[in-house]
DNA sequence: CGTATCCTGACC
DNA sequence: GGTCAGGATACG
């Protein structure tokens, strides 16, 4: 489910295990997950003390009051799982976090392909993240600039961390709908003016995913809103009524409405 | 720049 | 049995 809002709801249910919580024992269930935290690496967590968990990007931060930081990003398919002592686990679970108060944070994974990784203190790397969506600086100016010299497609460079911190392959086709731009316009064609607008709708479309996932994250039931071009190729446009249309670009669909979106 | 790769499941 | 999947990186 991972792109931004729904980690940054991932984010909450994080803290609401952790936070204040001391590290009693840890799991690492799957190899794939022991390569980027082995298992002596995984037994030092223990006796260290959540004191903040934050979301930079698609990145869930837990700050230790070691100094350390492990990091956690869900890539395609992780999500949390909380559970109580005794609790079967969830077929994929990938890792246990338990606190002392016997709760655990179980990364559910079916793909495996979560990473985990622990920064230690004072050596956390810089985050190689461009501005939040919803942050100020976060502009039309600071795309101008950051686009300036790529020629690659809009759609492809949305997705490019650097740019923008957060937006996946469905909120960037989202975005780009409500802005009405071509996803495959070269990116450093865009005037100041449609800049101005992919802003506005990069932001429209997080905001309304982050009240969304609050609401619906864990439902049974699929959020009643859905989406406006991903996933709806060959159904009508809700703007214009054309037909949608599914492209591949750098190996990734994208969707869209050549009705309404213009280079 | 495109493509393969990490994994596993769902679906045709 | 092949294709595709909401991510990111390594490689040619």
């Amino acid at each position: 489910m991972p792109e931004l809002p729904e980690v940054e709801y991932a984010a909450t249910v994080a803290r609401a295990a952790s936070h204040g919580r001391t590290i009693t024992s840890v799991r690492v269930l799957h190899a794939s997950q022991r390569r980027h935290l082995p298992a002596r690496v995984a037994r030092s967590l223990i006796g260290d003390r959540v004191t903040a968990v934050d979301r930079r990007g698609k990145v869930q931060r837990f700050h230790l009051a070691s100094g350390r930081r492990l990091d956690v990003h869900f890539r395609m398919t992780g999500d949390w799982t909380v559970a109580r002592e005794g609790d079967p686990l969830p077929r994929f679970a990938r890792a246990v976090l338990t606190m002392d108060d016997g709760t655990s944070l179980v990364l559910d994974d079916p793909r495996a392909l979560s990473v985990l990784t622990l920064h230690a203190t004072g050596t956390t790397p810089e985050d190689r993240l461009g501005p939040e969506a919803t942050d100020r600086a976060f502009d039309a100016r600071w795309l101008r600039q950051a686009l300036a010299t790529r020629r690659v497609s809009i759609k492809q460079a949305l997705l490019d961390q650097r740019v923008v911190a957060g937006l996946g392959n469905i909120y960037a086709a989202e975005a780009l709908w409500e802005a009405r731009i071509d996803p495959r316009t070269p990116a450093n064609r865009l005037s100041p003016k449609r800049l101005q607008t992919l802003v506005r709708g990069i932001r429209t479309v997080i905001r309304r995913a982050v009240r969304n996932a609050s609401r619906y994250y864990g439902a049974e039931r699929e959020s009643p809103a859905r989406f406006k071009v991903y996933d709806r190729e060959g159904l009508p446009c809700p703007r214009c009524g054309r037909p949608i249309r599914r492209i591949t670009q750098a190996g990734r669909s994208t969707y869209f409405c050549a009705g309404c979106q213009k280079s």
